[in-house]
DNA sequence: GATGAATGAGCCTTCATTCAT
DNA sequence: GATGAATGAAGGCTCATTCAT
């Protein structure tokens, strides 16, 4: 029975996934077990508190970001650094970073996480900074992003859009990381326009 | 009483606003009316659905969205109109469009909201596409920017990031700001690089 | 609806005491409510945990701990004591202390209630004091019996005793109460043999 | 394989043990199986029925009681009989029979346990009737006190009181066990004082 | 109009019990 | 025989909504 426990607990990951990312919002736990075609206390038996489901969840969404940059790093390196790059950024944002990591860590502060978890998100962050670094090299990426915000853009608008706004414009997301990778590419004027060495002379933005 | 209704109403969309931005999460009605100083049945007198709230909050945004951008007009066709526009939205994300509104209308589709409250949206949107083309005009945004997909990219990158990446990262709320500005601005090939003319020429972003 | 507010709270209590008495064990909280007549949300706003019922029980217990003992006090001093000693007792082990106070406060300490309920607690302890002393001072009751083991003894055996034991002894409380008057008696050779004076004389009891 | 059995079966007996008289309230059945070091599964094995547990602990105390009484039967007959029908006493209450049993046994009624359960009972309570016979020949008990009632006082007696009384009276247990003892031997005036032969012509203790 | 008490539907969680391995 | 995964009924609790005062 192993086995199954293992189908189970993958099912409950998926279903758990899918209507984190349909709705954005937390889904009843009798839901996300109907969906996975179990009982309520198998849920609870494979992850006993909302956290452990949220570790769960974030592992898979790690493994897969390290394995989506291992794939996509050679080309990048190749002629083709420009078409490699927008593939990588499609797979990362089609991963749905957006419903996954912020919205479930809502008030979790990083030092709540297990340090399994830390360790993929550290190995994760590693494998966006080595693409990073090969962009910046083929001239994609103005030299002053950091991987941080590089990754947090990312989740940024991979989050999905409110009916009212989506509905209202197909191919919004497209559009958004199309100019999300211009507004990363280095500018005419040596990008320092777009710099952000001096962000405090800029007007303090109202409250 | 009839200024006391009002007052309380006032009451009511502030402390419902404050809550709803606080928090980020749908708070309990009855800790709005608390936090408005009213009883819960007053709320209710004045919102008897939550879809009227919701009605009365959007209504207080969008009146904003056009004060700002009537506001800003004049400076948009002067000498100034790279930092006029900067501060332009500078004001529209300070108005915490990206956090408060898509966390209220959640599926709701557009045909759901009253008339009012669409001649209000009507009258934001005509607003920001006059600003728009101004912005166009002085070379600071590419022409095929539509109106529709610009205010929803405002929307998607000025929504609060919790914990996990907002704690990691302060600041980057302005950084994402100002690469969505710098990814507008037409580039030195003429912005065809960027164009979604045959954005069904792209390869398929899922998985 | 102040007036059914309190009617309710009162019904809640009672059926609470009865449920408890009764079952000795914790009642479902539903139960409580159905037993009441009154809605599960209705019990939950009286009484928003289950400490906030137990203080609400031991109030109203108290309270008649004290009246009672105020009650029987006069008679005390008369011609009757002996009789009257009885009834005080018999009427303070009707009130069933037994199933309440001990099996409700569980792992409760004395400093974990309200400072208002400890006052009762104090007032109604006063009162059984004052007792005890007329009672020694008509000979009924050695002058070595302290308040504390007094009235604990009557929760002791004012709690109900299961079928097993109960249904096989019709009679057995009011026996056991005798037998308790009994043994608090001065004995002929002065009480000295069942003085607690030296208890770690005795021998050690098999763990 | 029977060994093994049989030291699964002694295990979880002592852990169900432990468990009720440690936490005074039924424990998760799991958590039996996991203490005895078992699956839950092997608990079912032993034990079907929740009933079929309570029998095998019944079981066990009633060959206890009968072991007690038997080992200081004889001291009863000498003329250390006032210290030996001290010690019987402690060691029965050292059973915790008051702690564990009533817990145990709850609403049941004893018609409804096995043939030889109650055989045993008959067994244990004959033993008592025995050491309790050797009691009264010694002046030690009243005549008139039954062999149901002495037990059943016992029981009352030496049923643990939680935190509230405990805490604050060590040694209330010793103590109440002396009353009851004082209680339980012949008064100067023949005992008639304290006699139950006419319970109904005492006042009704009801309210 | 304002108030807050009452209601019950629905989600969360535990745990006794069954059963496939 | 032993194991522990799966199940769902049941109880705890919250909160949107109604309604009597």
């Amino acid at each position: 029975m192993r086995a199954d426990a293992r189908a189970n607990r993958e099912a409950l990951l998926a279903a758990a996934r899918q209507l984190y990312a349909a709705r954005g919002t937390s889904a009843p736990f009798s839901q996300i077990a109907a969906e996975a075609g179990v009982g309520i206390g198998t849920l609870y038996r494979h992850f006993p508190t909302p956290d452990d489901l949220i570790v769960g969840l974030l592992t898979d969404v790690l493994e897969q970001v390290t394995a989506i940059c291992r794939r996509h790093r050679e080309r990048l390196s190749g002629a083709d650094a420009a078409a490699a790059w927008r593939d990588v950024v499609d797979d990362l944002v089609a991963l749905e970073l957006g419903p996954l990591v912020p919205q479930l860590v809502a008030d979790r502060a990083l030092a709540d996480l297990p340090s399994d978890l830390l360790d993929l998100r550290a190995e994760g962050l590693g494998e966006i900074e080595r693409l990073l670094d090969l962009a910046k090299r083929a001239g994609l990426v103005r030299p002053d992003v950091t991987t941080l915000f590089f990754q947090a853009g990312l989740a940024a608008f991979s989050r999905p859009l409110p009916a009212l706004l989506g509905d209202a414009a197909p191919g919004l997301r497209a559009w958004l990381v199309e100019v999300y990778l211009a507004g990363l590419r280095p500018t005419a004027d040596d990008g320092a326009a777009v710099s952000l060495s001096s962000p405090a002379a800029r007007r303090s933005p109202r409250r």
